[in-house]
DNA sequence: ATAAAAAACTAATAAGTGTTAGTTTTGTAG
DNA sequence: CTACAAAACTAACACTTATTAGTTTTTTAT
């Protein structure tokens, strides 16, 4: 059978990688065989683990590629020197940017970390404790400086995660919306509201 | 050994499709077992058939009760007299309540309703279709009448939603926040923004 | 107390899981 | 051309899965 084309998308492993976020994510983890990964990879399952450990070291790869990219940037925005919401402003362009250009990857992050294995779940969990928190300081530090209306940073945070978060559900509406509207209105939503 | 609990909780068949929100939920569909499940439940697995038809009807009587519940509601407030602004407000703290009611339940029909089989998975998704269809026709109307800002509609419903959904991940915190803060906190970002 | 119905049990089945061992084919360097 | 390494293959294993069949226990109603 034949090989495994490595193109221009990297190493092998890579390529295993980049198509177990695409069935993970259409399928679920457990739900997804490595009889069928092969499969989309034209290759018999145990020709896998020439390359690959086992199957949950692919979802770890997925997991913490993503969860750094994440953890870098906004160390990145963090140090920067702007207001607060500008800094506000970046990670939710970032978030969407990152969402639309990994999309698989991402959506299995978000959903699928559960069935990492310890130690890799508290690894991530704690990866993400701390994005959140730099967060939640950011927030309240806004409020301190007036940039922000006095709220529960907590909340606010829970929000605009979860708002971002839901461009996994943007596939449908694609073709209707351009990627500056859909940013520029939701950063507009997140940090001033809807009603006119 | 014992038989399963009825209580006040109602059927067995009802207590048995609770167990499994709770399992679905912790575990995901596809990696919880029929046989984990009767654990919970002090039994043995091939007994539970004798209250049910099968697994997967267990996903689709959790799915399409939280379905049905989001459809009715929403046909209500739509038809009731106010601001459309008010209507948005209700919906988000209709969903904040159901989320925090029903937390397992609504928390499995978010994320495992991919694993419904057919016709159910159509049907399903077209309930969810209607209701986001409704809350775009809302905000649409919104911005008509100069209630809601310019801005597109399908952003705005999903930046919404996605929000609310977004309590799926608020347990940690429920020590520090009451409800009535979330509630409040989380109405006023998604409407007035959180810019000072 | 007794008959009928409900609900538990044990045993088993067929299918699917990730993964290993051992072997053969393919690609590459000298 | 030949040797070596990389990467494919087949066959198989040990396990888990949902579910069925058949039987026994438990509950309910008369």
């Amino acid at each position: 059978m034949a090989k495994i084309l490595t193109s221009k998308n990297g190493t092998k492993k890579e390529v295993i990688i980049q198509k177990a976020a695409l069935l993970f994510k259409s399928k679920s983890y457990t739900a997804a065989s490595m009889r069928e990964l092969a499969e989309t990879l034209g290759v018999e399952a145990p020709s896998l683990y020439n390359h690959i450990g086992s199957k949950s070291e692919l979802l770890q790869a997925i997991c913490f590629k993503i969860g750094n990219k994440f953890s870098v940037q906004i160390e990145m925005i963090e140090n920067s020197s702007t207001t607060i919401i500008a800094k506000i402003e970046a990670i939710i362009r970032f978030h969407i940017h990152t969402m639309l250009e990994n999309f698989d990857e991402v959506y299995v992050a978000n959903h699928e970390w559960k069935h990492l294995q310890e130690p890799f779940l508290t690894d991530f969990l704690n990866i993400r404790r701390n994005y959140e928190k730099t967060l939640v300081n950011l927030v309240e530090a806004g409020i301190e400086q007036n940039e922000i209306k006095k709220t529960n940073p907590y909340v606010a945070v829970l929000t605009i995660l979860s708002a971002v978060r839901g461009l996994e559900f943007w596939q449908r509406n694609k073709k209707n919306v351009s990627q500056q509207v859909l940013e520029d209105d939701m950063v507009n939503h997140l940090l001033n509201g809807i009603t006119a």
